[in-house]
DNA sequence: CCCCAATATTGATCCATATCAGGATTCAAG
DNA sequence: CTTGAATCCTGATATGGATCAATATTGGGG
C-alpha cells in the first residue's frame, strides 16, 4: 500500500494493478493510468466522497479503508459497502447528477478516475478503459445481485451469516485477511441495509457467537 | 413492434432505437446494428436463453415479452425480471460463463448482440458499442440497487407495493402502458423474487386490492 | 372444447423479529 | 486522562409473516 506522504506512486506499485489486469486492462494502458487520468488520493475518516445531486465527475476506486454508499443524502438508508480493489459510483455514471452519496467509513486512500478527461485521450486508449469500465460494471452488477440475495434471504440468521460470508469472499477476492477482518461500518448501518433492526443484528450476531460460527470482538 | 413473420427490420424501425440513441448510441452506428451484430428473433414462452454453465456468448435487449433470471440452474432462486427495453446477460459478461440462467416468460422477441463479432469491428465502432454498453451496464446497475432496496423493506406490503410500482415505472420508461399491465410471472416467482411466502404475496395483494390501490385480474 | 396438472387462494397456528424501554460500553475529542 | 455522546447491548411484549393443510381456479395442450 502507498503511505500517503509519498509523492505520486505508479500503478505499477500499487496493489490494485494486478487486480485491474486482471479485469482486462492491459499494460500500455498503465503509463496512461500513470499519466493524469488516476491518482491516489488519501481521505480521512468520514469525508464525503460526493453527495446526491453533486454532477457526476469521477470513479472512485477503493485503495485502502471502505466506504459507504446512502440512498439520497439519508445516511439512514444504506445502499452498499465498498471494500478495497472495489470501484465506486458505476451506479450514477450514466446521470448527469449523482443519485447516492458516498462516505469514507475510515481512513484510507483513493485511486480517482476523472471521467472528464476520458474524452480527451485518443481512441485506442479510450477503448481500453471502456474494455476496463465494462467489465467492472459487470463484476459489480454480479456483485449486486449477490447482496440482492443476501438482502432477501427470510431469517435474520441467514442474512448475517451471508452477510458476513460475503464480505470475507470480497476480502479475499483481493488478497486481503477473509477469516478476519474489522466491520468498518456500525450495526445500525449493517440493519439498515439488510432491513432489519439493529437490535436484531446484535442479537443474530451473538446467537452465532455463541454457537461458536463466529467470534466478535469489540 | 415488428412481426415475427416479416424479414428482418432496420433499427431505425425497432421500437428500441430510441431509447438505444437515448442510452448514447450515437447515429452511425445504426448501420453497424443493421449489419450484423444485433438482429431481431422471437421466442416462445418458456424458452431458454442461456443456462447456468454454458459460454457467455451474447447481450439479449427484450423488444417484447418479458424475462426471467435465475440463479444458477435453479428455478426457484428467482434473480430478476426483465421487460421490454431492458438488457439481459450483463451481470455475466465478465466471466466464461453464465452464472445465472434466462428464460422468456412469454412469447416475444428479442434482439441479440454478438460478444464474439464485437472484437472484429474497427476500434471506432468498437468504442461507440463499448460506451453504449458502459451506459447500459450503469443503467443496470443503478435498477439492481432500486431492486436490492426494494428486496430489503421491513413489511411484506412495502415490499409488494414498492414492487409493483417498480414495474410501472419501467413499463413507462419505455413508452409503454404503466397504469395497468399484465404480471408476466408467477405469484410464487414474484415471492421467491422478494424472499416472501406465495400466500404473503397473495394476501398482500388482496389488502390492496381491498383498500383500493390496486386492481386484481385475472 | 375439455380436462387436469399447475397455479392461486383461503384458513389456522406458531414463531421470529420489530418495537419500546433502559442500561452498559466505547471511543474520540479536549 | 477524563468525559460525554454515540454506539452497543439486553429484556419484555405484540404482531406480521412463515408454515402446514386443504380447496378453488385456470389455462393450455391434446
Amino acid at each position: 500500500m502507498a503511505l500517503p506522504s509519498l509523492p505520486a506512486v505508479t500503478c505499477r506499485d500499487c496493489a490494485l494493478y494486478h487486480t485491474a489486469r486482471a479485469l482486462g486492462l492491459e499494460s500500455p494502458d498503465c503509463s496512461l493510468l500513470d499519466a493524469t487520468v488516476i491518482r491516489n488520493r488519501p481521505v480521512a475518516r468520514d469525508e464525503i466522497l460526493y453527495e446526491a445531486g453533486e454532477p457526476v465527475r469521477r470513479l472512485y476506486l477503493v485503495h485502502s479503508g471502505a466506504c459507504i454508499l446512502h440512498e439520497g443524502r439519508d445516511p439512514r438508508r444504506v445502499a452498499g459497502f465498498f471494500l478495497p480493489g472495489e470501484l465506486l459510483g458505476i451506479e450514477d455514471l450514466d446521470a448527469p447528477v449523482h443519485g447516492f452519496s458516498a462516505r469514507a467509513l475510515q481512513a484510507g486512500s483513493l485511486c480517482l478516475l476523472d471521467l472528464e478527461h476520458l474524452d480527451d485521450l485518443p481512441d485506442e486508449r479510450q477503448l481500453s478503459v471502456q474494455r476496463y469500465l465494462l467489465r467492472a460494471a459487470a463484476a459489480h452488477a454480479r456483485l449486486l445481485q449477490q447482496e440482492r440475495r443476501i438482502t432477501g434471504l427470510p431469517s435474520a440468521e441467514q442474512r448475517i451469516a451471508a452477510f458476513l460470508l460475503g464480505l470475507a469472499e470480497r476480502f479475499r477476492a483481493h488478497g486481503l485477511p477473509s477469516a478476519s477482518f474489522r466491520l468498518p461500518m456500525s450495526r445500525e448501518e449493517i440493519a439498515s441495509y439488510l432491513g432489519l433492526a439493529p437490535e436484531t443484528v446484535i442479537r443474530t450476531l451473538k446467537q452465532l457467537s455463541r454457537r461458536g460460527l463466529v467470534s466478535v470482538r469489540a
